[in-house]
DNA sequence: TTTCATGTAACTTATGATGTTTCATAATGT
DNA sequence: ACATTATGAAACATCATAAGTTACATGAAA
């Protein structure tokens, strides 16, 4: 019968989207031809509708193109070495990178308030660094090496 | 009918338990006998059941006691400057700061292999920057020019 | 022995991304 | 033209689980 405050606390999971993407990103580097939604959610072991959801958002950002039709699906729009692991972290949309969150009810208690300040700023410090160690990192980097690496194996 | 590997995710709220139990805290240091369940869960507009799942585990780490029965409660059990960030992060028990997770479908694949290990390496570095900055504050900093507050108005 | 409080088990609810179905749209091949 | 293959998008169903709730046992104080 509480109003409840934890309620409108944002549900989210453990998200590996950022590393299923990269992985599917550098795979499509390697192929000739377009990967379907099909193709790519078969290696993903999900659904092409939820891959192309996720796409959409890498597409909007100029990261992949989408071909309708015969002979149509994904392909990549730019080299990879174009591409960072912030890039496609932004691309997805993450809220935020933590599962800690600060308290908002008693925004005029000082209390509350010196809590959060505290809490925020070391978030703010860790997620910063998080970011810039991400802009650092372009997928030709962790391609190297695994050229040959079949793709169209059980395995992938 | 796909076996699901996106359901393996860990489901996670935005955590804001370590905001407010050490909103609590500090208010309990400001008083003379033990606060209820229920008082607590009224400050935090929750319910005095899950005030007692999230104490539990404060008291099993030896920073509060309860207490049954008549004028019991729960009170603190050592000062706040005995008490860290950290330590009620971690008696609360979180399994990870970050959102973001691992794929774990294809160990065998060389490029999962190098997405995780480039995605962990960054969460690692970022998460120890982020204990260390806990581990640095004390509750009393952050209770310092507060001790007056009131604890029993609308407000807190 | 009544009252008040925690302790705990069992159950219900709320949430929202993922999963699924369905149809529209568009491009290619015959 | 028409069938086939693909994305686009809307609408709905599923699923996992923390939070919320109920109920009762336990223990301490008045």
């Amino acid at each position: 019968m509480h109003a409840s405050l934890f309620a409108m606390r944002l549900l989210m999971r453990k998200d590996s989207r950022l590393s299923r993407m990269l992985h599917v990103l550098i795979h499509m580097d390697q192929l000739n031809a377009p990967a379907t939604s099909e193709k790519i959610a078969s290696m993903l072991n999900t659904n092409p509708v939820v891959v192309r959801r996720t796409m959409a958002g890498l597409r909007d950002k100029g990261y992949v193109t989408s071909v309708k039709g015969h002979g149509g699906g994904w392909s990549l729009a730019t080299p990879l070495s174009n591409i960072t692991l912030l890039d496609i972290h932004n691309a997805l949309g993450e809220s935020s990178v933590f599962t800690i969150g600060l308290s908002d009810e008693h925004t005029s208690c000082p209390i509350e308030i010196a809590v959060n300040q505290a809490i925020s700023d070391v978030l703010i410090e860790a997620e910063a660094l998080l970011l810039e160690r991400f802009r650092d990192v372009t997928l030709d980097v962790l391609a190297v090496g695994f050229a040959d690496y079949p793709l169209n194996q059980k395995e992938i």
